[in-house]
DNA sequence: ATTACGCTTGTGGTCTGACCAGAATGGTCC
DNA sequence: GGACCATTCTGGTCAGACCACAAGCGTAAT
């Protein structure tokens, strides 16, 4: 598994930007939300017509309605028939797929966003690892040295350890045999993809994530859950660090 | 917020089936989900043209596609230009939404889905009625009080309380005022939607579910983290056995 | 003035048929 | 055997049309 599309590789292994121009085709979804939030339309406003919205994308009907469809299924709108499109509440009934979407499209996480995503990973991670340490089977422990053996190669080669961090951290979350577990923190590493290519892009950043990913390998299969939440909690805060030194970075005027 | 859409009120509120024959106009995502699952596809398959798809569903190409558009937001297929439309490994990489959906189209849970489900319920719910306790704020209060007085009243006129029980959990997780957090657990609700709504049709599991909200308002009231965890902890318990007891009786061959 | 009816308009939902660019394929030629 | 090229098939897109239905509005009857 792992990464999916080739993707170049590495580009220019300084940064990633996260905020390309999209290129230029900027797909229509990710036109249609600045769209949405430019115009300041409160849950429960309408949108203008399909037809009236296609033009003014210039787009076909057709590319327009499957772009809504996907938003009605993120339950950022909601389809009336012969009525029409009306905001949803997006806060509260959004689903998370929704950010994961907004950050696939290069819209970043405003402030609030990152520290609660931030804090919500730290609970999911930290009682994920201690069920693995309870639960782990021979399956999960060779998934787990499969990850730990692709980082020390690309660490050799130099490569970014982004996705094959991820790949470590959801092998625990698989350890713990809940599934449904797993698609959840898939979405919260999916979301963060772009800058957490920027956090490997620091050469030094990759051993240390992987002597502390080693630790935790040991504790999980020595079945010691305390042992193993602790050192999923110390990885952690070297991560939010992170995550807390962007924000006040970008406080200070970027 | 609660319930967007009429329904119809309750059912003959014996039981809600779970199995309804969808209509007749079975939406195509309902039609397309059994099609593949039938197929014994495994992931990395190839899927039909969108052509012959649409030819087989009857069904033009336009609504062929913007079926599919849903699927691969739910990262369920992946589309590649020119080539075709492909599996993907659902449990790895599906969203949670994808369950969401299947549910809301009358697919029941896995008994396996079910498990992982109320798994991850109780560890969301626990950290989140912590936290609760200790950042409510007076809207938040407000809003947990508004959920009680709205239960109180549905329970006198004998009305179903899945919305309203929905509604103060809900407020509960928006007490910590992480709105990612929101997200995640409303998608769980959604999911159960439907088995909640069979669960409060014993008329004798409102007046104790609503009494045990009580505490729970109390104690997050108070600020008081460890006691309102205990009385989370409790009342998921309740509703954690009538789950298993629905497996067991499934296991037994319904 | 008030009510009841019916037409017009606008909406999402759907279908048809067509064109495009790019991959995948398979054959041909060197 | 390997490089090349034409054909086929694919998803992606478009234009134009029809449908059922809700809402609004005007007219007619009360």
């Amino acid at each position: 598994m792992q990464a999916k599309s080739p993707e170049p590789a590495i580009p220019p292994p300084g940064q990633d930007t996260a905020a390309q121009p999209l290129d230029e085709r900027t797909s229509l979804i990710g036109r249609l939300l600045p769209f949405i939030a430019h115009r300041r339309l409160e849950p429960g406003d309408r949108l203008p017509s399909e037809r009236e919205l296609a033009e003014r994308f210039g787009v076909s009907r057709g590319a327009l309605r499957e772009a809504i469809a996907v938003l009605e299924t993120l339950r950022m709108v909601e389809r009336r028939p012969n009525s029409g499109i009306y905001l949803r509440a997006v806060a509260k009934q959004g689903s998370l797929d929704a950010i994961v979407l907004q950050a696939e499209l290069g819209i970043p996480l405003t402030e609030t966003e990152v520290r609660e995503v931030v804090e919500l990973r730290r609970i999911l991670e930290l009682q994920a690892v201690r069920l693995a340490a309870e639960r782990r089977n021979e399956a999960d422990l060779a998934r787990l040295d499969h990850a730990l053996a692709e980082s020390e190669r690309a660490i050799g080669a130099g490569e970014n350890l982004a996705d094959l961090d991820a790949a470590f951290h959801l092998a625990v979350v698989e350890a713990t045999g809940n599934h449904v577990f797993l698609r959840v923190v898939n979405s919260f590493y999916l979301l963060s993809r772009a800058r957490r290519r920027h956090y490997f892009a620091d050469g030094q950043r990759a051993p240390l994530s992987h002597a502390q990913h080693l630790a935790m390998r040991d504790a999980i299969a020595a079945g010691e859950p305390d042992r193993a939440e602790a050192a999923m909690g110390g990885h952690l805060r070297g991560v939010e660090s992170y995550w807390m030194e962007l924000l006040e970075r970008k406080a200070r005027g970027d």
